[in-house]
DNA sequence: GACTTGACATGGA
DNA sequence: CTCCATGCCAAGT
């Protein structure tokens, strides 16, 4: 692909792309552990379009193969909107399923359960 | 084609 | 750590 590294998403790309590029970030999260949508958004090179990321993932909707329910925001917490008709709450059921703890005010323990990808050359 | 909304993030108080 | 204000990009109206 070698594109403009614009630090931008392509405006020329097409946009399944940038979808694209995000299920590819997302699939290969681990069971039992989440990633924000700020590591997904810089992974595809998108830095500071974290609310693309929740968008692309609405426009999936269910059922998807995806694992939407591993992406949550940096604040630990999984972002719940009216406009979801509810999914939200399927997303948390879904990652208390892989043993994922969540607080009583809907908050996981990224210290724990934050994904790492193997972009860390060095530790 | 312009304004508003949205599953967000960061910085300052 | 929490709350307020601002910035980001794209789709919907």
């Amino acid at each position: 692909m070698t594109m403009v590294s614009t630090g931008r998403p392509n405006e020329m790309t097409m946009k399944k792309s940038f979808e694209l590029r995000e299920y590819e970030t997302v699939s290969p999260i681990p069971f039992g552990q989440v990633a924000t949508y700020d590591q997904i958004a810089e992974l595809i090179g998108a830095y500071g379009c974290a609310w693309q990321i929740g968008w692309s993932l609405k426009r999936l909707r269910l059922p998807s193969k995806i694992h939407w329910h591993r992406v949550i925001n940096t604040k630990g917490e999984v972002s719940m909107s009216i406009g979801r008709e509810g999914t939200d709450w399927v997303q948390i059921d879904l990652l208390k399923s892989e043993g994922v703890f969540i607080n009583h005010e809907l908050k996981i323990q990224l210290r724990r359960y934050l994904w790492k990808p193997d972009l860390m050359k060095d530790s």
